[in-house]
RNA sequence: GGAGGGGUGGCAGAGUGGUUGAAUGCGGCGGUCUUGAAAACCGUUAGGGCGGUGACGCUCUCGGGGGUUCGAAUCCCCCCCCCUCCGCCA
């Protein structure tokens, strides 16, 4: 969420940073102006009143001490009438406070002003490459065909179980995920310096708007309901990535500036309705409803939050490095970034049997935005409290690393490398053809 | 799910309608004393909002919400969470 302080100070550079996102969200800011400022014209006529109050209800006490009783009641039949006019104006504040946050819980945060201007996807810019798209002397096979043929994943069977973009891993497929897991969450506390942390998947509608997915993004939960009891329906959600209990670990926490930084990692499945995008056409393990995840998150000093930001990419990026991955790093555009993201860098991998690159991870700085929204922050020495930023970057999706893998280190004979790094996790050096098919 | 107990400042723990935003203890910070340290003693120590250049002023907050009252941490109602016991259960 912006500071209204903000917004009221630097109203024009707001308008103007919003309005490089090009989703129309700078007309709102008038809006939120001007409710605020009836807002607070409201209130100090309130408090106005309440000092007056509390000062009668003083002297109340003082008459009835003194056992004057009379005066007491007097003074008593003249106040009465001011608690009505309060308690009428209370109740316009809190409707225009209410006012207020609807709309400014639905403007994105700024974007930085390192991130180049753009409208889509067509105007993000790539920072850098490492490694080289796969060269063959056969014929690279999809990872449908992979799958199949190694029996990795069943489709079909995933599909009765739940429906179209659920996956059923089968054999090698369920072991190398679960190798993927390991290996991951090993890699960022035993190199990188993150603290695992495993967070129930089922969160609070809180934790949802904490991390800016909600109320904006609602369509796009799964809401669970408990039995048949359709009263609590919207009470738990199951999380779209875990981002979003994990970031809200320290909600409504003053933090002592000397936690500063703190750095997590989990493991969680994430669980996406992807609402409007049904049947759309991919195939395969690229967009489903349900996929394995780790994921990095910081909370830091903003003074450190950018340099934090590009370890962050560094580590995402050291995880494609080790399993010998070509991909590219990509500076999103204004136009393209996240709701809550200040500045985004995505990974994308190259899948060689699809021919394009596949996002397997995104790495941004919300700055303040999400601190502000959980109220989280911390506590500076000379006793002022502080928002932090928190970041957060996918270290990494694992559906679409499978892809990558399996496309990438596929071999002549229909099996599948595994690069060395992996290999103590799985068990194996690669992953074999069943004995049954050739 | 049933019965009972409980949620107060960083922590512990008083407070059952009136000058209590809150005793006391511990911890933290500052100071006196000391060659230094400890002990002792003195002082200080929550967060939000609004206004003010500022010193500061006002206001709200004792799990959350509503009510009674001139006035609520204290009384009433609803909800949440924690603990103990019982039931069920991976």
């Amino acid at each position: 969420m912006l500071d209204v302080k903000r917004i009221r100070d630097q109203r024009d550079l707001v308008r103007e940073r919003l309005a490089s996102r090009g989703a129309g969200d700078e007309a709102k800011v008038d809006q939120a102006l001007e409710v605020d400022a009836q807002r607070r014209q409201l209130l100090a006529e309130v408090e106005t009143l309440k000092a007056q109050r509390n000062r009668v209800s003083k002297e109340i006490g003082a008459l009835m001490g003194q056992r004057k009783l009379a005066e007491a009641e007097a003074r008593k039949a003249e106040t009465r009438q001011i608690g009505d006019r309060i308690a009428e104006l209370d109740g316009k504040v809190a409707a225009l406070e209410g006012a207020r946050d609807q709309v400014l819980l639905r403007l994105p945060n700024l974007p930085h002003e390192s991130v180049p201007v753009g409208r889509t996807a067509e105007d993000n810019v790539v920072v850098r490459m490492w490694g080289e798209k796969a060269v063959s002397t056969f014929p690279l096979l999809p990872h449908l065909d992979l799958c199949s043929r190694l029996k990795l994943v069943d489709f079909g069977r995933g599909a009765k179980l739940s429906g179209s973009g659920f996956l059923l891993y089968t054999g090698w497929g369920a072991r190398l995920e679960r190798a993927l897991i390991s290996f991951l969450l090993d890699l960022h506390t035993g190199q990188h310096g993150y603290t695992e942390v495993s967070p129930p998947y089922l969160i609070g509608r809180d934790c949802m708007v904490g991390v800016g997915q909600f109320p904006k993004f609602e369509d796009q939960a799964y809401a669970v309901q408990e039995g048949l009891d359709s009263s609590t329906l919207g009470r738990l959600y199951l999380l779209p990535t875990a981002e979003a209990p994990v970031a809200n670990i320290h909600r409504e926490e003053i933090l002592s500036d000397a936690q500063l930084p703190i750095r997590y990692v989990a493991y969680s499945p994430c669980f996406r309705a992807e609402a409007g995008a049904a049947g759309l056409g991919t195939r395969g393990m690229i967009r489903v409803h349900q996929f394995d995840k780790v994921e990095l998150i910081k909370i830091v000093r903003p003074e450190d939050g950018y340099a934090e930001h590009e370890k962050m990419v560094a580590d995402a990026e050291r995880v494609l490095q080790l399993l010998g991955l070509h991909y590219r790093v990509v500076l999103l555009c204004t136009g393209d970034m996240g709701f809550a993201s200040a500045k985004t860098y995505d990974l994308e991998v190259w899948a060689p049997g699809q021919g394009q690159y596949l996002e397997v991870s995104s790495c941004s700085n919300c700055e303040d935005f999400q601190a502000r929204r959980m109220n989280c922050r911390y506590k500076l020495a000379d006793g002022g409290n502080r928002f932090p930023h928190i970041l957060n970057g996918s270290g990494t999706a694992l559906a679409r690393l499978f892809v990558a893998l399996i496309e990438t280190h596929q071999q002549a004979d229909g099996s599948v490398l595994i690069p060395e790094p992996l290999r103590p996790y799985l068990g194996a050096d690669r992953l074999p053809l069943p004995a049954c098919c050739p």
